[in-house]
DNA sequence: ACAATATATATGCTAAGACATATATATTAT
DNA sequence: ATAATATATATGTCTTAGCATATATATTGT
C-alpha cells in the first residue's frame, strides 16, 4: 500500500524554482524527448558527477523528471506535468532555451558523444539516448516521485 | 540620447527566478491586465511596504513589470515579454496561479479595496486600478528596465 | 560459487553566496 | 510638513558547489 500523503500536484513556485537554474535547464535541454544516461550529462556539461546527480535529484523531487535504473546506469527523462498549464510552461521553456547558443552546443556535443562512444575513455558501452514512448510519459506524470 | 547597452532580452533563468516566489506571484496575479498602485498591494497582501517595493523592484529588474509614476503614486503593470515563448510562459503562469484560493481571495480583496477607498486609513484618494492599453504593453516589452 | 575490485551513481557535510524580512533612512511629490 | 515610495543595512534562512564517502551493480580471478 502506497502512502499518498504528498499530493504531488506541482505548485507553481516549485516548478519555477526547479527551472531557475542554468545547469538544470541545460540538463532538461539535453533530455528533450529522449531518455539519457547520467554519464552523458557529465561528459557534455563538463562538470563533476556529484553536481549533476544533485541537480537531477532536485528535478526529480520537483517532479520534472523521472529516473529508471538499468544495470549500473541511471536513465533520466522529462515527465510531462499532469496540469495542462504546467505542461505548456515546460514545453515553452524547452523551445525557448533551445535557441540559446550554449544549449545548441550541448546538443551537438551529445550527438557526437553518442555517435562516437570510443571518445569516452571512462565509459564502457554506456547506453545510448533513446526516445520515450508517449504513454510512459503520461503514466509517469500521474505518479511522480515514485520511481526513485 | 539613451544608452541601449542592456539588451534586456530576458534570459530564462531570470524569468523563472522572478516567478519562483509566492509573494511575487501574488503581485503578478493582482496586476493581471491592469495597472496597480503600490498602496493597494500593501493593503491586499497585508504586509509592510518595503517588502512589496523590494519584490516589485525584483520583478522590474527581471523585466516582468514596469512602473509609471503619477504624482506620489507608483503604478505597476505587467510587461508582456518580447519573446513569444516567454510571453506564453507568463500567460500560462497567470492562468495557473489564478486557480489558487489565496490568489482568488487577493483579487476579491482588491475589488473591495478599490470600491471602498474609505477603508484605507492611511491612503488619501489612492488611484484606482486601471486597464492598460494594448500598444503600451507591446512598447514596454521592447524596452524594459527603462522607466524605473 | 565466492571474494576482490572496478565502475556508475547517490548522498552527507561544510563553506560561500543569494535571497527574504525587518528596521531605519532617504527621496519625491503635495 | 506630510504622505507615498524607494533604498541601505543587518540578520536569519535557503541554495549551491566541492569534497569525501556510501551504495549498487558489474567484472574478474580463484
Amino acid at each position: 500500500m502506497e502512502k499518498r500523503t504528498a499530493r504531488s500536484r506541482a505548485v507553481p513556485q516549485q516548478l519555477f524554482r526547479a527551472l531557475a537554474d542554468r545547469t538544470r535547464l541545460r540538463l532538461l535541454n539535453l533530455m528533450g524527448e529522449q531518455e539519457i544516461c547520467v554519464c552523458y550529462f557529465v561528459e557534455v556539461i563538463g562538470t563533476n558527477q556529484p553536481k549533476i546527480s544533485r541537480h537531477l535529484a532536485y528535478l526529480r523531487r520537483a517532479g520534472v523528471v523521472t529516473a529508471r535504473r538499468s544495470g549500473k546506469w541511471m536513465h533520466y527523462r522529462i515527465v510531462v506535468p499532469a496540469d495542462a498549464r504546467a505542461a505548456s510552461i515546460l514545453r515553452n521553456t524547452l523551445d525557448w532555451v533551445s535557441q540559446d547558443p550554449q544549449m545548441q552546443r550541448d546538443r551537438q556535443r551529445l550527438t557526437r558523444a553518442s555517435c562516437a562512444p570510443q571518445s569516452f575513455v571512462r565509459l564502457q558501452a554506456a547506453p545510448l539516448p533513446a526516445p520515450v514512448p508517449k504513454r510512459e510519459l503520461a503514466a509517469a506524470a500521474r505518479a511522480p516521485e515514485r520511481n526513485v
